[in-house]
DNA sequence: TTAGGGTTAG
C-alpha cells in the first residue's frame, strides 16, 4: 500500500521510465486524490512512451476535472503529443485561456507544433511575439523548418539568431548539420565541425551522430569513422549511424562487421538497423541471412507496424532475386504506401520481369488510395522501354508534363531511355536535350541508344561533346562506348576507348569491358585476335566473354574454333542454354547433325530447355505476341495467306531462302516453312495488315534477328513499301527501301 | 526522472 500521493506519483513515473505504460496508468487509476503533480505525470507517462493519443485523451479528462487545475508543466508535453497526431488547435485555445501563451517552454512547444503543421506563418508570428526568448525557442523554430525539409528558412533563422548574438549550442547542430547533408553542402558542414571544436561541443552524442550521418552522405568515410572512433558514449544511434554509413556506400561487410560488434556491444537492433542491414544483405545477395532478417521482424511485429521495414524486406528479397517472396510480403503488408508500389514495380522491372511490372502498376492505378509519383514513372518507365510499349511510355510522359517535372534528372534520363529503346531516336535526343547533363548517366544512356542503332560514330561524338561540357565519364560510359563501336564495326575507335579508360581516366576494366572487347574482335571477323586478347586477359574470363566470341564463330562459321571456345565456355557455365543452342546452330549451318543431335541431348541430360522465340507488336495500345509457328491466332490464317504471297514476289526479285538457319534437318519445302513462320514475319504481316499503308511497323524479338528474316525483311520493305523498326535482343535494325541502317552488320 | 528545442531509414 502506497503511503501518499506523492509517493504513489513517484511510482507512476518510475513505470514510465522503465516504459510500462499500463503498470503506470494502473497505478495512477489507484489513486484516490489526484493532484496536478499526479495528472502531469501521467501526461508525460504517455508522450514518453509514444502514447500520443492517449495523452491528448487524458489531457482533455483532466482540463474536465473540476477538483484540478494544469499548470505550466501540463502543456509543454501534451503539445508535444498533438504535433505527431497532427491536432493540437484545441489545445492551444486552452492554453490561451489559461495564460500560459508566453511561458518560454510552452511558447517553444507551441511554435515547434505550428512548424511541423507547416503553418509557418502562425509559427513565426508566436515567435516575434514573444516577450523572452531562450535558446530552446530559438531551436524549437530552427528544428520545427529543418525537420519539414525546409533548408533556406532554416538557415536565415540561424542567421537571424547569429546576429542578434547568440550562439549556437549542441541542438542547433544537430538540427542545421542534416541539412548541410541534404543539400550536399560541405563547405558549410566542415565550417561548423570547426565551430564545434572550438566551442567544445564534441563529445555531444547527438552532434556526433549527426556528424557521422553527414559525412556519409558526403561519401567521406574515414571521416566518418574517425568520429565514430573518438566517441566516449555510443548509444542506438551511433550504431545504427555507422551501419548505414558502410551499407550506403556499398561496403556491406564492413556494414556486417559493425553490426557484430553492436551486438557484442549489448546493443539491441531497432527498427531502423533492421532497414539498413535489408539492404545490405540485398547488397551482398545472400538469401539466407535475408530469410534471417525476414523472420526477425516478423517475430518483432515490425512488418506488421512498420511500412517501411516490410518495403525494406520486399527491396531486399527483390535485390536478391526472390520476386516470389517479396510479392508475398508486399501483398500481406498491413499498410502500404506510394513506396511499397514503386518498389514491387521496380523489383519486377530490374529483373526484366516487365510484364508483372506493369501488371503491379495498373493494380496500383486501380487502387483509388494511390496517386503514381516521380518515383512510380521511374519504375515503370523501363518496363515499358524493355517490351518497346511506345504508346503506354508516352502516357505517363504526358502525365509528367501535365505535373511539371520533365526536366526532373532521373525522369528525364528515363523518357530519353524509353524513346531510344522504342526506335525513336530524334525524340531520345530532344528529351536528351531537356534534361541538365552534369551526371554522366544520361550520356551513358544517349549513347547507348545510338549504339543500339549501331551509329556508332554519333556515339563518338557524344563521348566528345561530353568531355567538352566537363562531363567525367565512367565505367558505364566506356561500356556504352564499346558497345556501339561493336555493333558499328569501329574496331579502331574501340581499342581507343579501352585504353583510354585506363590511361586517361584510371579505371580498371571490368569483366563486362573485357566482354565487349571480344564481341568487337568477334563481329569484326577477328577471331584469332579474340581468342588471344581472351588468353590475355589479367582475370578470369566469365561465360559472359567466351559467349561472345562462342556467337562470332556462329556468324562467321568457324567450327574448330566453336567447339574449342564451348568447351571452355560450358566449363564456367554449363547451365545456360542459349550456349547450347549457339553451338547447335553451328553445327547445323554446316549440317553436321549427328553434332546437331550431341548438343542438344547434353542440354536435354541437364535439364535444360530452349527459350522459345517470340516477337511483339505494341498495336493500338495493345501488344500483340506471336511464337515462332503460332496457328492460334484469330487472323493466322490471314496473316500466312499474306506471307506466301509475299514469298512469291521476293523470289521475282531476286530473294533465295538461307537454310543455314533452319536448324532443323529436313526437306528443303519444310525449311522453307519453318522460316516462313518465323515469330518476327509473323509480327510484321500482323502490323501490314492492320495498319494503314505507309505507316512504320516496330516490333520486339526477344532473341536475336537470324540471317534470313533479316534479308526478308529487307524485301519487305521495299516491297510493301514500308519503314520496319525491329529491336532484338542485341540491337536495333531499321529498314527502309529494301535496305537496313545496320549496312547487314550486326 | 512532472516541462520545451536535437541525431539514423524504405
Amino acid at each position: 500500500m502506497v503511503q501518499s500521493i506523492f509517493n504513489a506519483t513517484k511510482l507512476v513515473n518510475i513505470y514510465a521510465y522503465l516504459g510500462d505504460v499500463l503498470l503506470s496508468r494502473e497505478t495512477f487509476d489507484q489513486i484516490p486524490r489526484k493532484d496536478t503533480y499526479t495528472w502531469n505525470s501521467m501526461l508525460s507517462s504517455y508522450v514518453r512512451n509514444g502514447y500520443y493519443r492517449e495523452a491528448v485523451n487524458c489531457v482533455n479528462e483532466m482540463l474536465l476535472a473540476s477538483n484540478v487545475q494544469p499548470d505550466f508543466y501540463t502543456f509543454p508535453p501534451v503539445l508535444k503529443a498533438c504535433r505527431t497526431i497532427h491536432d493540437g488547435t484545441r489545445l492551444h485555445c486552452w492554453v490561451v485561456k489559461m495564460g500560459f501563451q508566453w511561458d518560454v517552454f510552452v511558447a517553444a512547444s507551441l511554435v515547434h507544433m505550428y512548424c511541423r503543421f507547416g503553418s509557418f506563418d502562425i509559427a513565426l508570428k508566436l515567435f516575434k511575439d514573444m516577450p523572452t526568448r531562450d535558446m530552446g525557442c530559438w531551436n524549437a523554430v530552427i528544428s520545427g523548418f529543418c525537420q519539414n525539409g525546409n533548408a533556406n528558412e532554416t538557415l536565415s533563422v540561424v542567421d537571424d539568431m547569429r546576429l542578434e548574438g547568440v550562439d549556437m549550442d549542441a541542438v542547433t547542430i544537430s538540427s542545421i548539420l542534416p541539412i548541410c547533408a541534404q543539400k550536399d553542402d560541405i563547405l558549410h558542414g566542415m565550417l561548423i565541425h570547426l565551430y564545434v571544436i572550438k566551442h567544445g561541443l564534441e563529445f555531444d552524442v547527438f552532434v556526433s551522430n549527426a556528424f557521422i550521418f553527414m559525412y556519409a552522405k558526403f561519401g567521406k568515410l574515414e571521416c566518418a569513422q574517425r568520429i565514430f572512433d573518438q566517441m566516449v558514449v555510443r548509444d542506438l544511434v551511433s550504431w545504427n549511424s555507422i551501419i548505414a554509413v558502410y551499407e550506403q556506400n556499398d561496403c556491406p561487410h564492413d556494414a556486417l562487421m559493425f553490426f557484430y560488434e553492436m551486438l557484442g556491444n549489448k546493443f539491441q537492433p531497432d527498427v531502423l538497423t533492421l532497414v539498413s542491414l535489408a539492404s545490405t544483405i540485398a547488397q551482398t545477395r545472400d538469401s539466407l541471412s535475408g530469410k534471417s532478417i525476414h523472420g526477425f521482424s516478423i517475430r518483432r511485429c515490425w512488418i506488421m507496424e512498420d511500412t517501411i521495414i516490410g518495403n525494406a524486406v520486399v527491396d531486399m528479397y527483390a535485390k536478391i532475386g526472390a520476386l516470389d517472396p517479396a510479392r508475398k510480403v508486399f501483398e500481406e503488408l498491413s499498410c502500404k504506401d506510394v513506396i511499397s508500389w514503386n518498389t514491387m514495380i521496380t523489383g519486377y522491372a530490374q529483373n526484366g520481369l516487365a510484364d508483372a511490372a506493369i501488371e503491379v502498376y495498373r493494380m496500383m492505378k486501380d487502387c483509388e488510395d494511390f496517386t503514381p509519383n516521380q518515383g512510380t514513372w521511374v519504375s515503370i518507365l523501363p518496363a515499358y522501354a524493355h517490351i518497346g510499349a511506345l504508346i503506354d511510355g508516352m502516357r505517363i510522359h504526358g502525365q509528367v508534363l501535365k505535373v511539371g517535372i520533365d526536366t526532373d534528372v532521373f525522369l528525364g534520363t528515363c523518357l530519353v531511355d524509353l524513346y531510344g529503346k522504342c526506335g525513336r531516336l530524334g525524340d531520345a535526343m530532344f528529351m536528351f536535350y531537356e534534361v541538365p547533363r552534369v551526371s554522366p548517366v544520361p550520356w551513358n544512356v544517349i549513347i547507348s541508344c545510338h549504339g543500339l542503332h549501331g551509329h556508332g560514330e554519333n556515339c563518338m561524338q557524344l563521348f566528345r561533346d561530353m568531355l567538352d561540357e566537363g562531363v567525367m565519364p565512367d565505367h558505364v560510359t566506356f561500356l556504352s562506348l564499346l558497345s556501339a563501336c561493336s555493333h558499328s564495326g569501329l574496331v579502331d575507335q574501340g581499342k581507343w576507348c579501352f585504353d583510354v579508360m585506363q590511361h586517361n581516366y584510371g579505371m580498371k576494366p571490368t569483366l563486362k569491358h573485357y566482354g565487349c572487347m571480344v564481341d568487337l574482335f568477334g563481329r569484326a571477323g577477328q577471331l584469332d585476335v579474340a581468342y588471344n586478347f581472351i588468353e590475355r586477359m589479367p582475370m578470369r574470363p566469365d561465360a559472359s566473354v567466351w559467349g561472345a566470341l562462342l556467337g562470332a564463330c556462329r556468324t562467321h562459321g568457324n567450327v574448330e574454333l566453336g567447339k574449342k571456345v564451348s568447351d571452355r565456355l560450358f566449363e564456367v557455365d554449363s547451365e545456360n542454354v542459349g550456349y547450347y543452342v549457339l553451338m547447335s546452330n553451328l553445327y547445323a549451318k554446316f549440317g553436321r547433325w549427328e553434332r546437331v543431335d550431341e548438343v542438344r541431348s547434353l542440354a536435354r541430360d541437364r535439364g535444360l530447355r530452349k527459350t522459345p522465340g517470340w516477337s511483339s507488336i505494341d498495336l493500338h495500345s495493345r501488344i500483340e505476341v506471336f511464337y515462332t509457328g503460332n496457328r492460334t491466332h484469330s487472323q493466322h490464317e490471314e496473316i500466312y495467306k499474306e506471307l506466301a504471297i509475299l514469298n512469291a514476289k521476293m523470289k521475282s526479285l531476286g530473294y533465295t531462302p538461307d537454310y543455314n538457319f533452319v536448324l532443323q534437318d529436313v526437306e528443303d519445302d519444310e525449311k522453307e516453312n519453318i522460316l516462313t513462320s518465323h515469330s518476327e514475319r509473323l509480327a510484321i504481316m500482323y502490323g501490314i495488315l492492320n495498319t494503314p499503308p505507309r505507316t512504320p511497323i516496330r516490333i520486339y524479338k526477344n532473341l536475336r534477328v537470324c540471317g534470313d528474316c533479316h534479308n526478308v525483311t529487307k524485301f519487305i520493305s521495299k516491297i510493301m513499301e514500308r519503314e520496319i523498326i525491329v529491336r532484338d535482343s542485341n540491337r536495333f535494325h531499321h529498314f527502309k527501301d529494301g535496305i537496313c541502317s545496320c549496312g547487314d552488320y550486326w
